[in-house]
RNA sequence: GCGGGCGUGGUGGAACCGGUAGACACGCGAGACUUAGGAUCUCGUGACGCAAGUCGUGGGGGUUCAAAUCCCUCCGCCCGCACCA
């Protein structure tokens, strides 16, 4: 018997799926087509453990539902602009374009080297100027339907390099290259109007039905529709008013300051005249622009003197703080705080000696003897302390004070969404130029159609801080289309989200000269099926839905949603290990003898941490073309498929791998000696018996193998194909009907695996006998006659404790049942001479006798 | 800080809708085969116990004839937070 080399085969069989296209797709309006996509990498260099999860489950899937008869689009590009290529670029002094076409060509290589399904046919990448051309329309679109517009916003400024930081380049407040503490600076940015399909957004969610759960509520919070009041409070000592949005109007008598943000025109306005609060706004200007860390940071005001007056009585004012909590981007950038029913405001009215009033009792607690200590109260209860709110719920008071505020022309009901508009605008070179010009005289305008697209230059410089795009010596300089007068190019370009945000849709049709061609696009849109990180589960996707959204709107595409089925897989982690100084190992330099663990190198002892995220800082990465050139794609495949759930973390392990490795080669001995036909024995009549299990067996198996893959349970099918290989193992004999039975199950078993080894199901496949290729050959199909179970084991419990179990028919007479399990000596003993009291009879199932 | 999730043997996990916990693997132990094997095959393997049996799904509490599954609470870990992709 030979090997298998893996090695060779793989080739092959993947020289041959080219040869032969078998994975273009074309529309077929005659077949019903479906949709498999996983999200694109971006080309950092090689590919990583996670691409190999990610895309083994895709082509898992686009297999399985090609050979289901579905007309299937399973295409891959790159999502090519981003941070790290311009990192490359300073660091290495190679140019982002280089660098990035490098990457992609390595990465492609090494995908192919996996055997996936792609139709390579229409690859792209985000930074073809025959792609990002496209989006540039878009925008113009989206200017033209009123969708974008301008405005000043924050960002983190580097001031010893003069740049704009991502967020990912500020560590613990400072600069990741120059390490001076950063600031935060304004500065004029385009944005898109994702907030008028806040609504719709939020609405729809409930409609994707194959979206996980926890990935609609974290949108659902994202978006984060409150129901509220905006107030007006009048100054004292002045004509205008401040405007704070609440979702507690209920707890308006229980206020006992007002606070507004830093940059809040009130606070930027008492600052002039008082240096104190100056400093303090310049402080409040220091640190991150993320959420997370302005959320983190010690809770500080700063009183203005202003008073803002108490709208149901003139004669309460509240002192109103600049307070480094509060953000300008939510509501109206001005809150007034109510200690005793919100933490944050408890927090700050604890710190400056402001009163606590509580103003919602619990209803089991007398109001007199309520109060407030560390915690506020957030339950629900009884309003006191609040004139004629007194003995309201917080529902009706929420009304009743609205109700008022009205009256009083002093606000109004208000619906406010956490959900911030998109900022697009990135100080940047490697991204999609935004295609606008600015004329001193005629001001911000497009560039007109025939000058589209707006091309990267590619002669541009790293060697001093910031946009290249900025300083190029002419790229920026241009005639202004309407005066004919000198104007200048926009220099920033677009979030690389923007890329991400409709590369599916040009999937459809990747080489149309319009970008999108509807045919295309309305026969393959949705996307049946997408599969990607959880790290994406808001940003990428909710860019995505609005994107789809405004694309409709500009007629280009007619669906409302881009994805109608969503999976989302874990992380793969690894064991990490560090030497006794603290260095992390890698998981090459560790070996292990028994259970000491020890440095390669030199023979000291490893410590051995829990499993992580495989990542380069903590070297535990294992390098997938290592894998396959030891084990090949196949065995990759099979361990990433067969011990976690997809949406779990997955646990690299060596062990997990040779465990899949031995499967390969067993399956191919098992096929290679039934096709060797050992001399035939006689039969004898126990063969009948054993041949129809294993028959009931293969289709017991192919009914439930079908069935985990619809619900991606790979893992649960993995198993259940190893099972009918024990069975098949187990059936020994070599006597022409059981050679049978088994020479039928093992091509069953091949086919069962076609969608997860293709390569190693396609060489057997072959050797069993056949002369089309699995890969188009339609999935196998269970007799039902051969799924119904006859008989079935019941146990038997004893005030729910297992006492036996008892064989019947399906179906069984109830009454028989019951006699049956209390005549099992151990249920007696159990029973010991006690009452019955009940007696639970459960179908099928269990039988609980209640003493 | 806010939002979301996860937790089952030595390990990864299985268990449909509340109904026999631990399928399938890995590891480990014993044996067989072999010149040899880190190959292959057979048997065993949740814990404690000689056994009968008892205990057991992160901890504690509750609902139920019956809870890994439902509820409350606590603990631990992970992910996201708008300029990483």
């Amino acid at each position: 018997m030979s090997r298998y080399d893996f090695a060779q085969t793989e080739l092959k069989w993947q020289a041959i799926w080219e040869q032969r296209r078998c994975f273009a797709a074309h529309e077929d309006a005659t077949r019903p087509k479906y949709y498999v996509l996983e999200m694109f990498p971006y080309p950092s260099g090689r590919i990583h453990m996670g691409h190999v999860r990610n895309y083994t489950l895709g082509d898992v899937v686009a297999r399985f539902k090609r050979a289901q008869g579905f007309n299937v689009l399973h295409p891959m590009g790159w999502d090519a602009f981003g941070l790290p290529a311009e990192n490359a670029a300073m660091q290495r002094r190679v140019h982002p374009a280089a660098w990035t076409r490098e990457n992609i060509a390595t990465m492609r290589q090494q995908l192919q080297r996996m055997g996936l399904s792609y139709d390579w046919e229409r690859e792209f990448a985000t930074c073809d100027p025959e792609y990002y051309a496209h989006e540039q329309k878009m925008f113009l679109d989206f200017l033209r339907e009123g969708l974008v517009y301008r405005r000043e916003a924050w960002v983190n400024w580097d001031p010893v390099e003069n740049t704009v930081l991502a967020n990912e380049q500020v560590i613990d407040g400072r600069g990741w290259r120059s390490g001076e503490p950063v600031e935060r600076r304004k500065l004029a940015q385009w944005f898109l109007k994702i907030t008028e399909y806040a609504d719709e957004l939020l609405d729809t969610l409930k409609e994707l039905e194959r979206w996980p759960e926890r990935v609609r509520l974290m949108q659902e919070n994202w978006i984060g529709r409150s129901e509220g009041a905006r107030v007006l409070f009048r100054l004292a000592g002045r004509d205008d008013r401040l405007e704070v949005f609440t979702t507690r109007p209920d707890t308006l008598f229980g206020a006992s300051f007002c606070a507004i943000a830093a940059d809040h025109p009130l606070a930027v306005e008492r600052a002039e005249n008082n240096p104190a609060l100056a400093a303090f706004l310049a402080d409040c200007a220091r640190g991150a622009t993320s959420e997370a860390a302005i959320e983190t940071q010690e809770k500080r005001g700063f009183d203005t003197g202003l008073r803002a007056l108490h709208p149901f009585d003139a004669e309460w004012q509240l002192p109103i703080y600049v307070a480094n909590f509060v953000l300008t981007e939510y509501g109206t950038g001005a809150i007034f705080g109510c200690p005793a029913h919100d933490q944050r405001d408890l927090d700050f009215a604890r710190a400056y000696g402001l009163p606590v009033v509580p103003v919602v009792a619990p209803t089991d607690i007398g109001a007199a003897s309520f109060s407030i200590g560390a915690e506020a109260y957030l339950g629900p209860g009884r309003l006191i302390n609040s004139r004629f709110l007194d003995g309201l719920s917080v529902a009706e008071a929420k009304a009743e004070v609205t109700r008022r505020l009205v009256a009083d022309g002093a606000g109004e009901k208000k619906i406010n969404f956490r959900l911030r508009d998109w900022g697009v605008s990135r100080q940047r070179y490697w991204g999609c130029p935004i295609p606008i010009l600015n004329c001193p005289k005629c001001g911000i305008l497009a560039v007109p159609e025939a000058d589209l697209p707006v091309r990267l230059p590619e002669d541009v410089d790293f060697e001093a801080p910031g946009n290249p795009l900025d300083r190029h010596p002419t790229w920026k300089h241009v005639i202004c289309p309407q005066c004919g007068g000198a104007a200048v190019r926009e220099t920033d370009t677009f979030d690389t989200f923007f890329e991400s945000s409709w590369y599916f849709a040009r999937f459809c049709s990747p080489h149309a000269a319009n970008g999108l061609d509807r045919a295309a696009v309305d026969y393959w849109m949705p996307v049946d099926q997408y599969i990607g990180g959880i790290e994406h589960a808001i940003l990428h996707l909710l860019y995505s839905r609005f994107f789809t959204r405004a694309l409709r709107r500009c007629g280009r595409l007619g669906v409302d949603e881009p994805f109608a089925g969503l999976m989302t897989q874990g992380m793969v982690c690894h064991e990490t290990y560090r030497a006794e100084d603290g260095r992390w190992l890698s998981p090459d330099d560790v070996v292990r003898e028994g259970d000491r663990w020890t440095e390669h190198q030199s023979g000291r002892p490893v410590v051995v941490g829990r499993s992580e995220k495989m990542s380069k800082s903590k070297k535990n990465v294992v390098d997938p073309e290592g894998i396959i050139e030891a084990y090949g794609a196949d065995t990759a495949r099979l361990f990433m498929l067969s011990d976690s759930p997809p949406e779990r973390d997955l646990e690299w392990t060596d062990a997990g791998v040779e465990g899949a490795w031995r499967f390969v080669n067993r399956l191919w001995r098992m096929v290679e000696t039934a096709v060797e036909d050992a001399p035939a024995e006689a039969g004898d009549a126990s063969d009948g018996a054993a041949v129809a299990a294993l028959h009931r067996d293969v289709h017991t198996t192919i009914s439930r193998v079908t069935e985990d893959l619809d619900k991606f349970g790979f893992n649960r099918a993995v198993a259940r194909i190893r099972e009918l290989t024990n069975s098949v193992a187990d059936l020994t004999g070599e006597t022409p009907p059981i050679r049978e039975a088994r020479r039928k199950a093992l091509g069953i078993i091949v086919q069962l695996i076609g969608p997860l080894m293709p390569h190693l199901a396609e060489e057997l496949w072959q050797r069993l006998g056949h002369n089309r290729l699995l890969a188009l050959e339609p999935w196998p199909i269970a007799d039902p006659a051969l799924l119904v179970k006859d008989r079935v084991t019941l146990g038997v419990q004893v005030n729910g404790k297992l006492r036996g179990t008892l064989e019947f028919a399906m179906n069984a007479d109830e009454a028989q049942i019951r006699s049956a399990a209390l005549a099992l000596p151990k249920v007696a003993e159990a029973i010991g001479g006690r009452a019955l009291r009940k007696v639970i009879v459960v179908p099928n199932r269990i039988v609980n006798v209640v003493v």
